[in-house]
DNA sequence: TGATAATTGTTATGGACTATATCAAATATC
DNA sequence: GATATTTGATATAGTCCATAACAATTATCA
């Protein structure tokens, strides 16, 4: 992927380019792919997260990890099953999730006084700095990115559209 | 999710919902997590490809499937590497998907007689009528559907600027 | 009240998708 | 002609996602 590679042997750079018998070569068409909302918005869903993790990579975090203490900040006192349930987690699939969460002391789970068989949800000390740190890099470094790429405008009807998909689709 | 479920103890419709001792309840807040374009981007794709999954259903084709038969018709005559790499799938991952279609009897692999340890993909005639089909159900169910959501002009800009962030983010 | 049903968190498990290392056959390089 | 590279393939491990089942607790209601 280095751009020197080009520069490596600048002494044949003109031959014939391998030793294709006749046929067309190198690129590839997309074709009517590149028409396909499905397949450009899971390229793009791609790219987007792969920015956030590098982002993110000094806090290891997740954009599921952040969504989940965001959801936890804005909602205390939640269950498991809540929580879960508003993000399209199973919850099956939470409680490792949440072990995880817990173990780095970043949120923890209190037996619910009314119901004793629910777990409150709850965002410790360090898992609220931790999050007013995650906020900062994402608006910084990853919203910010994007904004630069897009446009303040493109990005807020972006979002609106995939918004509508996600609702009311 | 139904409406149906307000309606179903009309008698005690008033109580003072379930025994929360002072508590808010039901619907949690999202909060900034509307605003963060990641999430949106994600929940939106798995809607379309669950939406593309159902128009789909008659011809068993996943979105990848699809975007595989899409290039091979568009590149007919290139190899494994090729066809998977511009598809971001990685070519170990790509043998059993295509055992699946080859088996299906969608496409075939050729073997090369300018380079003896390619394959060579192309569709078989099965492959292209059901290509054809596939073509016309996204047409006419899929992105009908999304055009119908968010009106044609909308649906271009959703598609260049999720092509903007796919290719140069 | 007491028997039955439903809910919560959890474990176990399987499937789908992704990522890396490795291999034999074939080809390219020098 | 010796060495390195490429291609398709296998094995394998990790991450998500989905379902069934279970104990503890609570809700329902006859």
């Amino acid at each position: 992927m280095t751009v020197s590679k080009t520069f490596e042997k600048p002494a044949e750079a003109i031959k014939v380019r391998k030793d294709a018998p006749e046929g067309t070569s190198e690129a590839l068409q997309l074709g009517e792919l590149s028409e396909q909302l499905g397949y450009v918005l899971k390229r793009a869903q791609l790219k987007v997260f792969e920015n956030f993790l590098r982002c993110m990579a000094s806090l290891q975090l997740t954009p599921a990890q952040f969504s989940v203490l965001l959801l936890v900040e804005k909602n205390p006192g939640r269950n498991q099953t809540e929580i879960a349930s508003t993000l399209g987690i199973l919850r099956p699939n939470f409680v490792a999730m949440l072990d995880n969460l817990e173990s780095r002391d970043l949120c923890a789970r209190i037996r619910s006084t009314n119901d004793r068989r629910s777990h409150i949800l709850v965002l410790t000390d360090k898992g609220k700095a931790v999050l007013t740190r995650a906020k900062k890099l994402v608006a910084t470094k990853h919203e910010a990115r994007l904004n630069e790429l897009l446009g303040p405008a493109n990005r807020a009807a972006l979002l609106a559209m995939l918004s509508k998909i996600a609702n009311e689709f």
